[in-house]
DNA sequence: CACTGTTATTTATATTTTTTATAAAGGAAG
DNA sequence: CTTCCTTTATAAAAAATATAAATAACAGTG
């Protein structure tokens, strides 16, 4: 076996630990950067060149790594690059949702080595661990993977996620609060569990447009705020997993009742269904606009979409809408922005592909709300991944606590 | 020479490389742990015992590492202990307040080693840096400390400080903008810049109440709101180090103006300059309460602390005050611990010294404002040390920077 | 107090790694 | 096309490190 469990790793002599830490050090290193040299890898793991190859020569024989081509020099002789073997070692990644679960496989560059498939479920199916197992091990067999190459299984879902201990404290059912156990007992791999918004900002983090922002936030903005952190380039979850609640943090004193049971949550008056509200009651008080004629008598088939569709369509009062709704979640913004002083913010969800219809808004609250210092630093962007970005992310975070966390590693 | 500049450490050979790292590594050990056998050492390094042992041998050798006495054993042979030379490696601590400066030196034990210095100057005093030199030059001499083993020289100070580059954007002052610059050519040693609410939290991290929590928040709660943040064991200054402007989120739509040129900011009703403006227009509006003889007239000299006294001594009016304020931060801390998820927040300043008359309407905010699952597992206590937090923080981090930060060791 | 079990320390040997030297491969310049 | 320089690759010598065995120190027990 290449990569062992922690606790059989106890029972290493050091000499036996030293190697076994350098391989995955070399196995992380090349699954970051795809085609390296052995000089560079000895760089890298601070390793004699004659040791690195060994090391590189083991890991070739073990079917882990394989030579690919020649590099550029630059005045010496052309190094052979080596590269990790894409299929060497695979991971499961579930993304549960509110109604439906994704699953996909990944192979050791990333890349989807299954279609994603979704099935209607929904986190309170009597039987859903087991219905993930049953469709996982469909596409194993599908995509004819050798499944002692299959290192870990990772499920992202809503809710108050303790990735430490894999327990949803949101989800009322208490056969699936823990999954994790139920899961670990069908597959027999390592399980991850994490939340959603989570996934997604280590997805933006690590593929998209937050790559290389050692501090980034990614919000989720759809019927909830759903807020993922990257802090001093690692991902954030709180001590408890907790972290990122920034739809329920109270700015009215005397708001709109949350289904959250307080009052003036932020996503009471920022999220879609705040947009929905404002656009079914301007409808119904007659005013003028594109959505009347489709909608008017069938108001329950209105979509936040629609409302996005409609402002790029020159639709005042949904332009309206819209900034009324950028300014309010910009004030919520503002605060993230002058706690965390962050780099950069995506935004994915179907409200953020309203584009400058909302991006303006939010700037303008920006501009009163925060320390000019601070916010003038931040770059605001749309996610361009939004719709994968959860299960990359997944995939990605797999691989590091396969391969070690950089944190990890002494 | 034992520590080495980075620049200096690029020029070892792989060999000598290692050994300079693992000697590293033993000192931050050391330092941490203060007396700890062979075993224990070889254990956290991951590196046989013989080899463990000249390597303590060695520092041994050059003045870093001392055997005292011998530890207790669980049946066998008594370990021969090891620790840190108190005098091998001191640190310079500098405070910069907003009308004075403390000066005082640590050695490798965290120990004081000369007397807290204070000296009457601000930010924009026209040569801080050289007085600043003088002085620690004067507690060096009366010490009678070498100064080779003058590892480092620390300052925090209030204002936007970037803790990579050193410089405070807060201050107008160009020269003492960059107060690092002239220190580097004064010192002649590694100069450390950093925000004084990050070092506060820090040293609770390390010396108080919060100690050994990876998620915590320290506020110094005084005429401003400086926020001080742990999160995942690390300290956290943001991109550019202006994370935690706590004082100046925006909670009131349109609020009173706040300094800082904003509207609402949370210092407008939570610092101890709404305290007073409280008081003040309370007693010139004739409530009855203790503050009305000693200050009727004589409302300048009235202080913050007078407030908290007279709330402790049973003065109705004065616990009221206390009540609102408590109320509008805990509106604030809701906020927080809502987006991070810590496990305790500590409360330094004046104003924690209300205890339960602060504590109290504060939990009350927070049952109201926070999901409980988050709220109920997060500790709120008071400081014991913010008289010197800042100082020991500082302390701290110029050992993790001089030892190496578990972070940055490989 | 001798005996047994346990842990610490030291020494000798075996193993691993680095260093140094050398060869091979290629680029740049004349 | 040759020479010089740089970089990579490999082999043999030298150094550093780990393992294993031996010794020392101590606690508990009969």
């Amino acid at each position: 076996m290449i990569l062992i469990t922690k606790e059989e790793a106890k029972h290493l002599s050091i000499n036996n630990l030293k190697r076994y830490r350098l391989r995955k050090m070399v196995l992380r290193y090349l699954y970051e950067e795809r085609f390296v040299s052995a000089a560079e890898v000895s760089q890298k793991i601070s390793v004699s060149l004659p040791t690195t190859k060994t090391l590189l020569d083991e890991l070739i024989a073990l079917g882990a790594v394989m030579t690919s081509g020649i590099g550029d020099s630059r005045g010496g002789r052309k190094p052979a690059l080596y590269s990790l073997v894409a299929g060497a070692f695979y991971v499961i990644t579930i993304g549960i949702e509110h109604y439906s679960a994704k699953i996909a496989i990944f192979n050791s560059h990333n890349e989807l080595v299954t279609e994603v498939r979704t099935i209607q479920t929904n986190v309170n199916h009597p039987d859903l661990a087991e219905k993930l197992h049953t469709v996982s091990m469909d596409l194993i067999h599908e995509a004819r993977i050798d499944d002692s190459k299959i290192v870990a299984v990772g499920v992202y879902m809503p809710g108050l996620v303790n990735s430490a201990t894999g327990i949803n404290y949101a989800i009322k059912n208490e056969a699936y609060q823990n999954i994790g156990k139920t899961l670990k007992k069908r597959f027999g791999k390592t399980i991850y569990i994490d939340n959603d918004a989570r996934m997604q900002a280590l997805g933006e983090f690590i593929f998209g447009k937050a790559k290389d922002s050692r501090n980034a936030l990614v919000i989720n903005w759809s019927w909830g705020l759903g807020l993922g952190m990257i802090l001093n380039g690692q991902l954030y979850g709180g001590s408890t997993g907790f972290a990122g609640e920034f739809g329920h943090i109270k700015l009215e004193e005397n708001g709109i009742l949350c289904y959250c049971g307080k009052r003036g949550c932020l996503e009471t008056v920022a999220s879609s269904q705040s947009i929905l509200n404002m656009a079914i009651s301007g409808i119904e008080n007659g005013t003028i606009t594109q959505l009347a004629t489709p909608y008017k008598d069938n108001l329950s088939s209105l979509k936040p979409e629609d409302v996005v569709n409609a402002a790029r369509a020159g639709d005042e009062f949904s332009i309206s809408i819209l900034n009324k709704v950028g300014n309010s979640f910009g004030r919520g913004l503002a605060v993230l922005i002058q706690l965390l002083n962050p780099e950069i913010i995506v935004l994915g969800g179907p409200i953020s592909k309203a584009q400058q219809f909302i991006l303006t808004p939010i700037q303008q609250t920006l501009n009163q709300d925060c320390l000019e210092k601070i916010s003038s630093i931040v770059r605001i962007e749309i996610s361009e991944i939004d719709d994968r970005s959860g299960l990359l992310g997944l995939c990605a975070r797999l691989f590091q606590k396969v391969l070690g966390d950089v944190t990890e590693v002494r």
